[in-house]
DNA sequence: TTTTTGTCGATTGTAGACAATGATGAGAGT
DNA sequence: ACTCTCATCATTGTCTACAATCGACAAAAA
């Protein structure tokens, strides 16, 4: 019998929403939030108790996600939560690199008065962080503010995209956010990405956004790399978190 | 061990194609080409049946097509060939212009010879279909030239998305690519981006592709538009079949 | 020991059945 | 004739069952 009472808060809510998507956006959450590790297998069955629903949306759910580059789907042999190479990362900082030039450029000659006040309060509430040392809330402002930038510029393909990469990109740059992730130099990029901006200085503000990318790409990667080489030489994996391991 | 050193050709795509990707395949297929319409109904049942196939894999199918962008999928309502309007195919368009200005430029920065000669010669077939007024070739090597040109900039990613995107503006394009199409003025346009590519100038290889895109994009809008006009003036609905309207 | 091969358990792939929802059309009332 | 309500039906949403496949372990042969 089914004893699925309230396995998941939200899905005894979601009789009017579609079983698939929520389960999707559930996935997803985990899979942005770190609980479900890059390298992880997705066991269908296990999954699907868990959440309390049957295999079959679930798969349709896995489907969507292997399409935005979340999971990767192996033949016969399961479900994967993906984990970004270095080289992927890299891809990813250059495209996002040119998006966001164009972006800067877009802004630069069309952005409403309000809106830069709007962007500016971003700015204030992340040095507001820098200074309060909290590392996880600048990362949340730092993403609202990428985000919203690119939201203004007013093209909604430009913007679904941007957030895809954003989502891929994270299942590499999470394992640098754990630790320490202390580099709010990019602060000040922030602050004259929107004086940029408001200059109406279309080459300006586009260079602006594209070089703040690209010297988050540079910081990002050698934090990276330097991180792997202490993994490397201390030659403690510290097995593994905690009870990710179902069953 | 190892025994799937070369294994029959058909037992690899086998081993690599599941039902649901061999479906997902031939729907994308039937929907550029364009023998699902943009706006039509895609009944699961019938759909399936049509195909040999259960429901199961076919809703995985469209879960991935829809994600893709492909198809529309309403709760409860059914799946509907995407129609892209005429704010979408800008908006697309306008992406494609950044990022083939990217192409552009690290096209510039970096080819080999053998590539530009390769290049080089897709041009000229291009023009020989101009000659022989082939408009379908010179769509198909149209497609060709862009597509090289993103996957010898070396950036995987970018390759991915652009692909996507040049699909999607397929559902809005084939519209009319149907009829004439007579405008191969472009293909003095290509010999020009092979030149600038091949000078090495970083700034006139990004202009130019640039500009390429932004002037198909007027075209293409323009002929739209005219065609919108036309179709208006002339009072003949077509009568659309029974079950296509959507929303 | 090393390699090979057969079997078993677990997990995925696919199909079909049942429940839930929305569209269609007929009939009653005005 | 018009509209509103309600019943009916086609279609989608979800679940369960069964078949196919893979990985691992153990036993047997070298």
């Amino acid at each position: 019998m089914n004893a699925q009472v309230a396995a998941h808060p939200t899905i005894a809510l979601l009789q009017t929403n579609s079983l698939v998507n929520v389960v999707h956006g559930e996935l997803e959450k985990m899979i942005l939030s770190g609980r479900l590790a890059p390298g992880e297998k997705l066991t269908e069955f296990t999954i699907a108790a868990r959440l309390g629903i049957s295999r079959g949306p679930l798969r349709e759910a896995f489907r969507m996600l292997e399409e935005a580059g979340l999971v990767r789907i192996a033949k016969n042999r399961g479900v994967f939560v993906r984990d970004i190479a270095v080289d992927e990362a890299i891809e990813i900082f250059d495209l996002r690199a040119a998006m966001d030039e164009m972006v800067g450029r877009k802004l630069a000659a069309c952005i409403a008065p309000a809106q830069i006040k709007e962007i500016r309060a971003v700015v204030d509430n992340m040095e507001k962080a820098v200074k309060e040392k909290n590392a996880q809330q600048y990362h949340l402002l730092n993403l609202k503010f990428h985000d919203r930038l690119v939201e203004l510029a007013g093209n909604s393909k430009l913007t679904t995209i941007y957030r895809k990469l954003i989502k891929e990109l994270s299942l590499f740059r999470r394992l640098n956010l754990e630790d320490g992730w202390l580099m709010p130099i990019s602060a000040s990029e922030h602050r004259q990405i929107v004086k940029a901006i408001a200059s109406g200085d279309v080459d300006a503000s586009g260079k602006a956004m594209f070089e703040h990318v690209m010297d988050s790409k540079a910081r990002t990667i050698e934090h990276n790399t330097r991180r792997q080489l202490a993994a490397s030489e201390a030659p403690r994996p510290q097995s593994l978190k905690k009870g990710t391991r179902a069953r």
